[in-house]
DNA sequence: AAAAACTAAA
């Protein structure tokens, strides 16, 4: 196991710096003229690089792209709007939203979800009404989607109740929520300790005939393990099979921690191995979790080593190191 | 042929 994701690892830092080079080198290769990419090509590129936190790279690109033949289109722009969102970048991704306006490659639902949730995540309320008034005056509805970015800020900033309230308007406004909705709903529920509501929503969607997915059952087995019900969490977790869902990995690593926290090792024993013959494949942070979670004495040993690696700032080499020492 | 936005454990 140790051994299968010391190499899993190293194949990531691999490819992560082969994403940089090919950069590079892409970009070498349109600035000599040497190939002219499309726009799907482009495109590609330029998510790979904000999934890697390249924000000043994406911007980069689009503007060289810009300058060659192939023009970006609302798409590629789309991409960088959202990367410098993501990024807490607003002010640089409104400028970006109103360049493409002037450009007359007007901005879509997409774009302006991205602005959306990145004014949300900022806590800008009064700029996302203006965006929600900008977009309705331009034609473009907000959608399930919108509706759920702006619901999770709500729930995650503990105004469940507020998130409620947008729930109501939206159906208002003929947007029917999804099952993100419902599970977005709840998990605000359990973040501010108020599992019992949390189930009566889970309840009323099955109501609904909105099928509970994996999602949501992790969500309300995370929430009564922090109650420390681990059997309701266990109860939980038989139904998922027999409802024709699957548990995952985030299931199993919820249960487990569950177990230690109530000091039910033996159980978490059994689990693990329950897990290993028969559920999904551990991941990393499964695996430190109960090394970690198993003795006090294996707890401090890792906890002095994860203060020299911050110091060191070799965190993946670290954990390689534990796991193998382990 | 291939591209963009929303939900869960740490």
């Amino acid at each position: 196991m140790a051994i299968r994701t010391s190499l899993e690892l190293s194949r990531g830092i691999f490819a992560e710096n082969k994403v940089k080079d090919a950069v590079d080198l892409f970009k070498k290769l349109v600035r000599q003229k040497i190939c002219e990419p499309n726009e799907i090509t482009y495109a590609t590129v330029l998510n790979e690089l904000s999934k890697r936190g390249h924000t000043d790279k994406t911007l980069s690109l689009l503007r060289l792209m810009e300058q060659g033949s192939t023009k970006p289109n609302k798409k590629n722009y789309s991409i960088v709007v959202d990367a410098l969102c993501k990024d807490r970048n607003l002010d640089a991704a409104i400028d970006l939203l109103n360049e493409m306006k002037l450009k007359g490659i007007p901005p879509d639902i997409v774009t302006y979800n991205s602005v959306i949730g990145g004014l949300c995540k900022l806590g800008h309320w009064e700029k996302v009404k203006t965006f929600f008034s900008e977009m309705v005056n331009l034609n473009i509805y907000p959608d399930v989607r919108t509706f759920n970015i702006v619901i999770d800020r709500l729930c995650k900033e503990g105004k469940v109740e507020d998130g409620e309230e947008v729930m109501k308007h939206m159906v208002g406004k003929g947007v029917e929520p999804d099952i993100i909705t419902y599970n977005t709903i709840m998990d605000g529920y359990c973040l501010c300790g108020q599992r019992d509501i949390a189930r009566i929503v889970f309840d009323s969607m099955i109501n609904k005939k909105i099928e509970p997915d994996i999602i949501s059952y992790n969500i309300l087995i995370n929430g009564y393990c922090k109650e420390k019900k681990v059997d309701e969490a266990m109860q939980l977790f038989c139904e998922i099979s027999h409802k024709g869902s699957k548990p995952n990995i985030v299931t199993y690593t919820t249960i487990l921690q569950g177990l230690f926290e109530v000091g039910r090792t033996d159980d978490a024993k059994n689990f693990f191995d329950q897990m290993l013959s028969t559920g999904p494949t551990p991941d990393l942070y499964t695996l430190l979790s109960m090394v970690i979670l198993s003795t006090d004495l294996l707890k401090k040993l890792c906890y002095s080593f994860i203060s020299w690696k911050e110091r060191e700032n070799t965190d993946i080499i670290f954990y390689i190191i534990i796991i193998n020492g382990l």
